[in-house]
DNA sequence: CGCGTTCTTGACTGCTTTCAAAGATGGTGG
DNA sequence: CCACCATCTTTGAAAGCAGTCAAGAACGCG
């Protein structure tokens, strides 16, 4: 049986976040809370989207956990991106992708922008920059952070975005992935994300009960995504790959 | 001094490119090739934009190399995604990224969609969609293919957008990238993607002579990528992240 | 021709994976 | 309420891939 969340909690994410994306009118809001009346639910571990049929149109993901996953023939596994309460599912009709439900979802269909000068439509395309901005992170972090500092920033990115939906209260928040799945958006193995968290608990950096995480020391994790440690990590001097003399 | 390209090889890129993700009106044709005229030339190295001044407005890159580029404080360095002529600059005024040019480069004010149903209009849509599809494939490749799989998959992905656009002749195609900006893509270090290629070399893979690279054998770098070799990772049957019986 | 940049190579270190097995947890049915 | 089962977490030992350091060779430019 499908665990039922309370009804004012389904439908509040998505107002939150979009509304802070862009002024909403009367209108818009009316359209939301119309669009999360009726909406899907979608069993965990079951497919959204796939490479095969795309979706019909956007969705907006009420409430429950979903991700963007690329699969190897060979069995290797990516998350390309996890998808919160509140996410705008919207990419592409164009590029076939494959989502699955990592926990009981809640879908509904996205109510369309009106005038294309609404707020909504606004808000629909900053949503779509910010999952951008959110994809150059993941790069960034899988290019270029050691498996400690990607765990970090990755927690943080969560922390970040399910606070701006009000699903993170003070310093913590239910994260219902196993590590095997972390591992998964991260590009580690479950064996070594389990070290990293087990190292994060042991230097009083998080505590974990159940599916709860909290951060005990927020500003540590963040200044240890930014230079790992001063001492192993030091300042190489690489040359610069743009100049900084005048432009042109 | 800065080498000049044939007039005529400058502005054609970008109309392939545009033309073959939408049909266009000759308006959008006279619209493209009116931008082309009065272009601007930015030197190899130099910013075309920064964190602090986002861009006024889309370019197109009618010529040359540029990189989204992200910086570490500690001197890490990942590029995010390589652009090439026929590309469009646009993302975005709304998140601030770094872009530096790796060449010479030849940039051009992008004509706007007069009506928004123009091909033009669509064209921009599309390419913004396959420009996406390829920061999946970078967070694929960064988080789940060792360094001779990404490197192959790299130049196989530079070969097909450079073919798209009239750049990649034959089995080959300039490559005016140094090993090292090509670590800052792949995630690894300059040394590492040296040997990488050497490894290519000797294997008969491809070839390379100054700037210029040559696939020999496209069709098994192709099959590398897949699924490195069959015996070294064997078909891990790893319990799926999805279900696949009857779907709700 | 000389100089700086880029490429190449080897030896060594160390981070991450792999493999294996034991412990914890949660849900189900008796 | 407990026993049981599947899933998830935890731990250790060993192997392997990629990074680091260092130095020499090749290349391109003025």
């Amino acid at each position: 049986m499908i665990s039922l969340v309370d009804k004012e909690d389904v439908g509040r994410a998505h107002v939150a976040r979009l509304a802070s994306l862009s002024p909403l009118t009367h209108a818009d809001l009316a359209a939301l809370d119309d669009a999360a009346l009726n909406f899907t639910v979608v069993g965990a571990r079951r497919e959204i989207t796939n490479e095969d049929e795309p979706a019909s149109c956007p969705r907006l993901l009420l409430h429950g956990w979903a991700a963007h996953v690329r699969e190897f023939k060979d069995g290797r596994r990516q998350i390309l991106h996890v998808f919160i309460a509140g996410d705008l599912i919207d990419y592409w009709s164009l590029v076939p992708a494959k989502i699955v439900a990592l926990t009981d979802v809640y879908l509904a269909a996205c109510p369309v922008a009106g005038a294309s000068q609404s707020g909504l439509g606004r808000a629909y395309a900053l949503s779509a920059a910010v999952t951008q901005s959110y994809l150059f992170r993941q790069i960034a972090r899988l290019g270029r952070l050691d498996a400690f500092e990607r765990t970090a920033d990755f927690l943080l990115e969560l922390e970040e975005r399910l606070r701006a939906v009000g699903r993170a209260g003070g310093d913590s928040f239910e994260l219902p992935l196993t590590q095997e799945t972390l591992a998964d958006c991260l590009g580690l193995t479950n064996v070594h994300v389990n070290r990293m968290l087990q190292q994060m608990r042991r230097e009083g950096l998080i505590e974990i009960s159940g599916s709860r995480i909290r951060f005990l020391d927020a500003e540590r994790l963040r200044s240890i995504v930014q230079v790992r440690s001063p001492k192993v990590r030091r300042e190489t001097r690489k040359k610069p790959l743009s100049i900084v003399g005048a432009t042109d």
